[in-house]
DNA sequence: ACGCTGTTGCGTGCTGGTCGCGTTTTGATA
DNA sequence: TATCAAAACGCGACCAGCACGCAACAGCGT
C-alpha cells in the first residue's frame, strides 16, 4: 500500500521532473515520517539530514509534487496545511473541542456524493478540507459537565 | 428567516455587549450585503458609511459576533474566510474548476452525519469547511474535452 | 453629567506561504 | 566523460490574512 522512495522517484522522473537531494528527501519524510506533516514539519525532517535546504524549496517541492499528482493536501483546521501521498488519500474528520484527527472509513461520504451526483450533478471531492465535528470522547465529556 | 439589523443589536445587548456605530454597520453590512462576505468586503460596505472604520475593528467585531453565537464563519477556499448570520448557517459545496459556490440541500449531510455518529460516536457539524468537488457545469465541460 | 469599562484607531507583529534573482546542479547529448 | 541548457536551489524580499498592545474615545448605568 505505502510507496517506496524509489518508486516515488520514479513517478517524478515520469513527469519530466529532476531528481534532487531535497526533492528525495521530502519523499522520504512523508514516507517514514509522521502520519500528517505540515510543510514545515517536513523541513525539519529534511534538515536532520540536509541543514542548508530552505523553506521555499520545500514548499517548490510540495507544490511541483502535487502537480505530478504523488502528494496532495489537506486543511485539518485554522493553522497549516498537511501533507501525505495520493495514495494514501482519504477524508479527514477533526474534533473542534480536542484537536483530534480521525481517518474518516472510505465509505462514509459515498451516501452524500451519490446524493449531491443525483441531486445536483456535483461530484464531490471529500478530502481537501476536513469536517469538523465533536468526537465520541469530548461529546461524552460534555454530557457530564 | 433573516433577521433584521434591530433584532441583531437586541442580541449584541443581550449578551453584553455594546453596540457602537462599526458594530452595527458590521451587521448591516451582513443583513443586507452580497452572500458570502469575506471581511475585507464587510469593511468596503462598512467604510462606505463610515469612511475611518479600521480594519481590526472589524476583525474583532466579527469575532465578537461570533463569539456571541451571531455569526458564523465559513472557509470556502484558500483564500479569506466568509461570514454570514448563525441563521443562516448552512454547508458549502464549492467548485475546484470554477469556483462556484453551492448551498447544500440542508438534508445532504444527513446521511454522513448519522454514519459518523452511529460508527465513531462522532457528531459533525459539516458547516466550517466547504467540501470541494466538481459542479455540474464543468463535468460537463471536462466530458467534452 | 459623570465615570467605569468596553471599544476604537493605529501601528506593529505573526504565520503561512509566494516570488524574483543570481548561482548551482541535473541529466540529455556529443 | 565533458558540455551545456534548462531545471532547481538558496536567499531575501514580499504578500495576504489576521492578531495584539496601547492610548484615546464613547456607550450606558447611575
Amino acid at each position: 500500500m505505502s510507496s517506496t522512495v524509489d518508486e516515488l522517484v520514479a513517478q517524478l522522473r515520469d513527469g519530466g521532473s529532476r531528481v534532487t537531494t531535497a526533492r528525495r528527501l521530502v519523499l522520504t519524510a512523508l514516507v517514514k515520517g509522521a502520519d500528517h506533516p505540515t510543510a514545515e514539519e517536513l523541513l525539519v525532517a529534511v534538515r536532520a539530514l540536509a541543514p542548508d535546504v530552505h523553506p521555499s524549496t520545500v514548499y517548490r517541492n510540495l507544490e511541483e509534487l502535487e502537480r505530478l499528482g504523488v502528494v496532495v493536501h489537506t486543511h485539518l483546521g485554522h493553522g497549516a496545511a498537511t501533507y501525505h501521498l495520493a495514495t494514501e488519500a482519504h477524508g479527514h474528520l477533526v474534533c473542534e473541542v480536542c484537536g483530534a484527527t480521525i481517518e474518516a472509513p472510505e465509505d462514509l461520504f459515498e451516501a452524500m456524493a451519490d446524493g449531491a451526483k443525483r441531486r445536483l450533478g456535483f461530484e464531490l471531492r471529500p478530502y481537501h478540507f476536513a469536517v469538523l465535528g465533536v468526537c465520541a470522547e469530548c461529546a461524552a465529556a460534555a454530557q457530564t459537565d
